[in-house]
DNA sequence: TTGTAAGCGTTATCAT
DNA sequence: ATGATAACGCTTACAA
């Protein structure tokens, strides 16, 4: 069975699970034939008048376009898939719909694949690299045209089902100069190391970090070794840093951040590796009477609508979501439809300065 | 071209927009017949064993599934489509993805269908009634086996579009005792009515509402009626109710709040029709340093993380937006498979009161 | 239990 | 500019 065993094993079954069941018969509906026969043209014609700008005299497509219109015709998207070997589908999988982030990009993505004629497919992972496997297969099976995926960590085999189905996969929401694949992103680890030397810059030197869970999620590997980076940079010990890993999940930054206060020493500042932990800090923070950013400082990453509705409002780091999913979408179609080879766009992010990160010392 | 001309006008147009790009050879994959060969026997052999259970000998099906394996055999969704009559597919239409309360409906309505072995196609409308009816045109077209609709109110064409192609409907976040149009939701009026009783029983009769766009959005209109009803069921002047209409947003909450409380005659309490409004009014009352609950109260709708993130805690209305979802998933697919009519479900809505509602008087 | 073969509704190649 | 017609890959009677 070999390495890809696991992966190729259930490639069929997928899409198959279950039976298929007797459906009263649905009512068939005018075809590309009907619509012919109307307009006293040969389906070829009609075919031309739907999809090619040029090549059919105004006359006919006038009568073609009545006959359609008349019949109520509309198009069947299987028939069409099987002889154009193409869907105008794309699909995008991402690890949650729950967080705004994704959300929001998802939403800029949509638009914009919409306005250039695509449909969107979306499923989401909960975070879990075997579903995200198992979508992929799933989406690549349904004829999707091409694919965006978050961050770049995944088994090699699902980047070699890919290359072998020759479908165009860009990446999101992260950029790492140098990675030859495709991504439209920005450098998680540089906005870190940043944000980390605001921190160090007012006067910080007990840090702790709540990150979210690194296995296989480099967004959130990246963004603390940003942070140890910098500590390094400054003769601080990267390995002594405090850091808790947990799910993505205000109630999991609540329960962090109240193990964090626990500890003997108390850090002086709690940086967290995205918005929706910093915010479950905060909210411990206050049900535990600790004051922000006076007794201790708070940080983000993401800069969601959240952070500014806190109080008090959260440093972070802002991310441009919506051009990010707006610029994946043209660059993905891009590579759709010139089988172009995909190029990477770094965007840039930008601290957010704001109340809940504090002057030590 | 009669009633029906804008509707049926672009039915073809909508998923033919672009011309077909020449796509470089996509290399072609192993099909049916490759594997009925492999596997010595016949293409319907093939089939069976993926979809249906009984009717193959083991030894048969043992043969196919390893030549399955081998081969890395994938079924094409097109040609199944256009054989079966059916794609497993559901289309889900909602106004934004950007609101928590669709995402974490729509995610608990993902996994269940992803569970049943469907998959979900989901666009989004911001919130503009043509939109949505070119979003269920693409998505009929594109064979979705049924569509899940948020809320009642939308054209009659579209409903009747829908008839006629026979496409299972099931209607989401809604529920109104006695429409005969199968939905799954609560009753968004009579949970605000129940908030209205709790905010007057503070002692508050200087009410003012920050609605969302009513216009075709019966959620938002059937919250405010139940405002109204209560202010005449306890003797107030429901027609000199203030109410500002505006889009759903954080922003667009700050401003109608900051206009509500620069009138001459300010409220003791704004309520407002979802937690994403409140919140903004939470923030532009802060800014203005006016005290909440003290100076004024605020009310929300939803109960999404939110809510209970700012300060002071929101008052609200809970909507079991997952367990909608997921019910809302399994009716649907019910719906589809048995070709049934649809059972409406009524969920419960309960309130939350918390900090930012307080007592007058 | 298995095989044969007729569609399913398009697109696209080749003629004309 | 238009028309015939052969794919496209699968499902499903109907036969054996």
């Amino acid at each position: 069975m070999g390495v890809h065993s696991v992966f190729v094993k259930d490639a069929v079954r997928i899409p198959t699970r279950r039976a298929i069941v007797d459906l009263p018969d649905r009512q068939s509906f005018p075809t590309l034939t009907d619509v012919a026969r109307a307009a006293g043209v040969s389906t070829a014609t009609v075919s031309r008048c739907l999809n090619t700008s040029g090549k059919v005299s105004g006359a006919t497509r006038e009568r073609v376009m009545r006959a359609v219109e008349t019949l109520g015709y509309t198009p069947n998207f299987g028939a069409r898939a099987l002889a154009a070997k193409r869907t105008f589908t794309i699909g995008a999988i991402i690890p949650t719909m729950e967080n705004a982030i994704f959300a929001r990009g998802l939403q800029a993505f949509q638009e914009t694949l919409h306005d250039k004629g695509y449909t969107l497919l979306v499923s989401s992972t909960a975070y879990r690299p075997d579903r995200e496997a198992e979508q992929i297969r799933t989406l690549v099976a349904r004829g999707a045209d091409g694919l965006l995926l978050i961050g770049y960590e995944r088994d090699p085999e699902i980047y070699d089902f890919l290359r072998s189905r020759r479908v165009p996969v860009l990446l999101a929401w992260a950029h790492q100069t140098g990675n030859p694949h495709p991504a439209v992103g920005f450098d998680n680890r540089g906005a870190m190391a940043a944000l980390t030397r605001a921190v160090l810059a007012h006067g910080h030197t007990a840090i702790a970090v709540i990150s979210g869970i690194l296995r296989g999620n480099d967004r959130a590997s990246e963004r603390l070794a940003g942070i140890r980076g910098v500590l390094q940079e400054n003769g601080l010990d990267p390995h002594a840093l405090p850091v808790i890993e947990t799910a993505y999940d205000i109630d999991n930054g609540a329960r962090a951040f109240a193990t964090l206060m626990q500890a003997c020493d108390r850090p002086t500042v709690v940086m967290c590796v995205n918005d929706v932990l910093a915010a479950g800090a905060m909210q411990q923070a206050r049900a535990m009477g600790i004051a922000v950013p006076e007794e201790v400082s708070i940080t983000g990453f993401d800069d969601i609508e959240l952070a500014r509705l806190v109080t008090p409002q959260l440093t972070t780091v802002h991310v441009p979501h919506r051009q990010m999913g707006s610029l994946a979408a043209r660059e993905l179609v891009r590579m759709v439809e010139t089988k172009g080879e995909g190029v990477s766009h770094e965007l840039q992010s930008a601290l957010r300065l704001r109340a809940s990160l504090g002057r030590r010392g």
